[in-house]
Parts: structure tokens; sequence; C-alpha cells
RNA sequence: GUCUCGGUAGCUCAGCUGGAUAGAGCAACGGCCUUCUAAGCCGUAGGUCCUGGGUUCGAAUCCCAGCCGGGAUACCA
């Protein structure tokens, strides 16, 4: 039992030994006691100062007694002005340490045979065009998020919608058959989602020529947007491909093909994954006889020219079509669709929609429908809605070219971080691939540790000009430090120091190290909280804690090289506990550590 | 118009289930490599926590109003 478990039952007790009065234990508010005042773990007492009818100080002393006589783990206390500070004994905080090292997957709750499954759906992309930087945010976001549910002992299956049908991507195609029909990616070289996101930036060009061409003429600017050949042409596409026209969806799978050979390069080297994909071309008729059965049970109606809605009022929203006059499908019609497949593919317990904060309406309008239709899992579905990733400028938009590329921004940190070992000499003696493989990880530590470590429901900023930090807060720095522990570590190893894991009671342990073994404490808990609150961040916050905090320690207090042989081991096997918890905690957030950089 | 998210140091962000003197990193300035990795450590400087009310022993944190910014808002996904 932790000891703030311990402590709270007592401190109730406490108080209805002393002032007679029975309180709930959520009135009892801890918390870790500040570094300038002597003690662990903080009382605030102010609540109880009604039932105590005393001064606070008076009260936090009465209580503080009580404790300190009534469970061993307390070893003294203090109060300043209202708040109850108390000491936690040495010998408490070793046999957390050892109960740390002793486990190899400290802080992760393994999921069982009965443990609930969750699906993740992230990513989602569209096939016409090159994955950007906020495409990064999210697949890093919900790789993060499916591991760190992992931790807290779901099942997990991560999926992947793709967006490969529709009116994007037959503008590609367009503008490959118009201007550009010999090019593939074996002759241009050029990645296929590149090439065909290529295309979709000159359909673009093309178009608005077109349009101001129009203008031009007389056109008024509407007209000009339907009846510009290029929009003319790509509808066209649309209408034939809907139609299973052979040569239409041919070239349709030839550039799609392209497209995924250029996500995979891309997908491994963020390395993310999926258990299951859906294509949209599959899945994007389905939610329409869910809808019609909705009309006849009267959950939706339908107007004169028979397209059909669902009348929102009720829950403070508007009215929300859901099949076009002709019976076509819109967005939200396949989502209830995909929902309703996805429930019958798999057991799911609870679904998790990786998608930006643009479409919080679209999911507040699914989870409605979905229960009006009799879905038990409708009101269960969570919408992990992430901020805009924005630029200087502003909205990154791919017609425009306004775009951060994945692949690039990858390629270059890539390169920043080769420079930077080679300058510093880190990776002397490894050998060609060795040294790749390091300075790669230090690239993506950074820029996987950048993106995740902000509130995920915040929007954030991108500076391309001000490349990623590789010091201060930052991955690098956490990696650095866990190469550091690895080498004191190795360094033991050499000199044939065996650790001792199970580390005596009456240790001398110092402040320092008393300070760093409440920090281990905490991961199980910032675990938890990552996963109760959907926040990876807090992960990422909780590291960086971690690894200041042993920096410090390790200018100030030699480990190694430290006489005293029983405070040594206990440095060694702390040091080694935190090179364990980091590890684990950058794994969450789908970083690796190096042993060497 | 309505709904929604945000506004904390020059910049990027923590802190927000109310608690002690609001914290980091970057940028600036000054120190520390003959001792376990200097991608590190120490120090200096930098704040009307958007504004105004309210609740409270106590408000960056909760409530109300306003200002500024992002997003959504019935046939693009």
């Amino acid at each position: 039992m932790s000891i703030e478990l311990i402590l709270r039952h007592q401190i109730v007790q406490a108080i209805e030994t002393c002032y007679d009065q029975k309180i709930d234990q959520t009135l009892v508010q801890f918390q870790i006691t500040r570094k300038e005042f002597e003690g662990d773990l903080t009382l605030v007492v102010f609540p109880f100062v009604r039932m105590s009818k005393k001064s606070p100080e008076q009260t936090a002393i009465e209580i503080g007694n009580y404790l300190q006589q009534n469970v061993a783990e307390v070893e003294k206390y203090n109060v300043v002005k209202g708040f109850l500070n108390l000491v936690i004994t040495a010998d408490y905080w070793i046999s957390v340490l050892n109960s740390a090292s002793s486990v190899s997957d400290f802080g992760i709750t393994k999921p069982g045979e009965s443990s609930k499954l969750v699906m993740v759906e992230y990513s989602s992309p569209n096939t016409n065009k090159p994955l950007h930087l906020g495409h990064i945010r999210n697949n890093l976001l919900g790789f993060s998020l499916s591991e760190i549910m992992k931790a807290n002992g779901y099942k997990v299956v991560k999926t992947n919608i793709v967006n490969d049908r529709g009116i994007h991507i037959c503008k590609s195609m367009y503008a490959w058959k118009m201007w550009g029909k010999d090019q593939t990616p074996e002759n241009t070289g050029i990645k296929g989602d590149h090439l065909v996101g290529n295309f979709y930036v000159r359909f673009d060009q093309e178009y608005k020529k077109e349009i101001a061409q129009l203008i031009e003429q007389g056109e008024t600017k509407e007209n000009a947007e339907q009846n510009a050949p290029s929009m003319l042409g790509a509808r066209e596409m649309l209408l034939k491909w809907e139609a299973k026209d052979p040569e239409t969806v041919e070239l349709w799978k030839t550039m799609n093909k392209w497209v995924y050979k250029g996500f995979d390069v891309t997908y491994k080297a963020l390395g993310v994954d999926f258990d299951k994909i859906y294509y949209e071309s599959e899945t994007y008729l389905y939610g329409k006889d869910e809808v019609l059965r909705g009309l006849d049970e009267g959950v939706f109606y339908q107007k004169e020219d028979s397209s059909v809605w669902a009348d929102l009022t009720a829950e403070g929203l508007d009215q929300k079509i859901l099949l076009r006059s002709d019976g076509t499908s819109v967005y939200m019609t396949q989502d209830i669709g995909t929902a309703k497949e996805r429930f019958q593919d798999y057991r799911i317990n609870k679904m998790i929609y990786v998608v930006g904060n643009e479409q919080n309406y679209h999911f507040q309008v699914l989870s409605i429908l979905l229960d009006k239709l009799g879905f038990e899992f409708g009101k269960g579905l969570h919408h992990f809605s992430y901020g805009m990733v924005e630029l200087p400028q502003g909205k990154m938009k791919s017609r425009e070219g306004t775009v951060v590329d994945a692949d690039d921004l990858m390629a270059e940190m890539v390169e920043v971080s080769r420079k930077t070992s080679e300058e510093l000499g880190k990776l002397e003696g490894y050998t060609p691939e060795q040294a790749a493989e390091t300075y790669t990880m230090i690239a993506l530590g950074a820029l996987k540790y950048f993106m995740l470590k902000v509130d995920p429901k915040k929007n954030m900023l991108f500076n391309p000009e001000e490349s990623i930090d590789f010091n201060g807060n930052t991955g690098p720095f956490i990696q650095y430090t866990y190469a550091r522990i690895r080498s004191v570590l190795r360094k033991a190893d050499e000199r044939g120091i065996q650790l001792n894991h199970q580390i005596e009671a009456g240790t001398p342990a110092g402040i320092k190290e008393l300070h760093l073994i409440k920090l281990i404490s905490q991961f199980p808990v910032a675990v938890k909280e990552a996963g109760d609150s959907y926040s990876p961040a807090l992960v990422a916050n909780y590291i960086y804690e971690l690894v200041k905090e042993f920096n410090q320690f390790y200018h100030e207090c030699p480990i190694l090289i430290e006489e005293n042989n029983e405070i040594r081991n206990l440095r060694l096997v702390m040091a080694e506990t935190i090179g364990k918890t980091i590890k684990t905690g950058m794994k969450l957030l789908g970083i690796d550590v190096p042993e060497r950089m």
C-alpha cells in the first residue's frame, strides 16, 4: 500500500479520535512538500480547522502528533502556518526503491484476459498528398496514446481509416492525366505520395488560372468555380469511379498504390504502425442502411426533396443532413457505417478517435446519432481532440504549398543530428551503421518529444526558421541522460562491481537520494494520469522532471567513485532504476533511447 | 448570431480536481571539463498569470461579464 493511502486512512482516524468527527477521505488533500521546507508530504489542515475549533497551527500539531505515534512510516513532522509537513522514514523510501528496481516493468499494468479492448483510430490520411507536420502530430499522439492505454492494462487495436476516394484524389488523377501522363515514381525518382501530391498542387494552379480566365470573360465567380474545365473533369472522374468505369478504377488503383508505398516509408520512419486498416472505398456505402432504418423508426425525417435529416435541436444543435436528395452519403453517414462495422469486427469496449479539434462538432453529432440509432457504444465514443500545428504565418494548407513536409522535416533533423554527433565526436568507434542508427534515433527523439510534450488539446506553434532544439527540455537531453546512466553502469560492470538489488534498511540515504526515489515512486501515478486524461504530455513532463533532477544529482554526487560501498550500491541501483524508468517512459512516447551518444 | 477551445517571462510551453515566495527550456549575460559523457551543471536578469467583478481563510486555478485570437456551425471528407 502506498504511503499516501496509509496516511489518508490514518488522517481520517486522527480527526475522529481528536475531534470526534467523521470525515470523507476526499477531504484529505496532500501535496508533495515544496523543496524549501523539510518533509516529504504535506497535509493542508485548513479544511479541518472548523472541526477542531482551534488555530490552524494547533490543529496541525495535534494531527501531526497522532500520525507520529500511530504510523510507523512517519518519522517526524513540522508545522508552517496551516501546513503540516510530514517526514517519512528513509527506510520506507528504500523499500520503495527495492520494489521498483526488482521488477522489469515498473509502472506498467499489463493487460490480461479480462482487460477491456480499446480501439484507437489515428492517422487517417487522404491519398492525394504526402503527410505533413499536422499528420505527424496526429500519428505521434495516436501511437503514444495507444502505448499509454496498453500500459494502463487495456488491450488496444490501432486502426487507420484511409480516405482513398472522393473528389480530392480525382483532382490528382485528372492533373496527372492532363499534364503528366508519362510520370511514375520509378522514372522520376520521386516518392509516390509526393508525386501524387505534386499533381494535386498542379490541379489547383490550373484550376485557379481557369477561374481567372472565366471571370475575365464575364462569368461570375461562382459560375467560374463550378464550370472551370478542370473541375468538370475531376467531377466526371468521380462519377466514372462510382460507376466502376474500368479505366478510371485502374488509374485510381495505380496512383493509390504509389501513395501507399510512400506512406509506408514515412510511417516506418516515424515508428508508427497499425493492427487494422480500413479503406473508405470499401466502407463508404455502409452507413446508408442505418440511416434508412432510422428513418423507418422515426428517428430521422425526410424533406420534400427526399433528403434525410436528423433534428438535433433538442440537444441544442442544428439540423444535420445524412443523405442527399440523390440518396448519396455524406461524411457523417459514412462514419455511422464504419462505427457499426468496427463494433461488429471487434468486441470493442471503447472507441477513441484521434482527430483534430476542427472536427469537435462532427464527433459530438456522431455520438448523439449513434445513440439515437440505439447503439450502446454511441455515448462511449471518445474524440481525442488535438490542436492544430500552426506556422508563424498561420495554418498549413496543402494546396497552397504552405506545409512542412513530414519526410523533409525528418531528413533535415537527421542531418542536424548527424552533424552535431560528429562535431561532438560522440560516436567514435561506432561502425557507420551504428552511428547512423544512433543519430537517427536522436533526431526522431527530438521531433517526437517536441510534439508530445505540449498539451494535446492546445494549438502549437512550429517555426521552421528555428530548427527543433537538441538542448534543454528536449528528447536528446533525456536520451543523453539515459546514455550517461548506461555508461556509469557499464563502467561498474567493467570494474567487477556487483549490484545488490535488495538494499538494506538503515543504508544511509541522503536528501538527494530520497528526493529522487520519491520521484521514481511517482512514475506509476504519471502513467495512470496520462491514461485517465489521454495525455502523453504528462508522461513527457514527468520524465523531464526526473531527468533534470538526476542530472543535478549526477553533478553533485559521485556514483561509481563513491568510497562507501553501501552508498555506492544505493546510488548505482537508483541510477539503474531511473534509467529503466526513462526507457519505459520514453517507450510510451514512441521514443527509443541509445546506449551511447 | 450560436457553440467551443485558448490568452502565464522577449519566444515556446509547464502549473489549472483552489493552498506556502507562479516554474522550465530557448534567446541574453557570467561561471564550471587533469574526477563516473559539458547534448550537462551552477548563477544573473526577465511576470498587471488578458481585463473587471464574485465565491473563499486562501484564486493563475472555480463562477459571471467583457476584450483579443483559433476552430466549428445542415448536403467537402
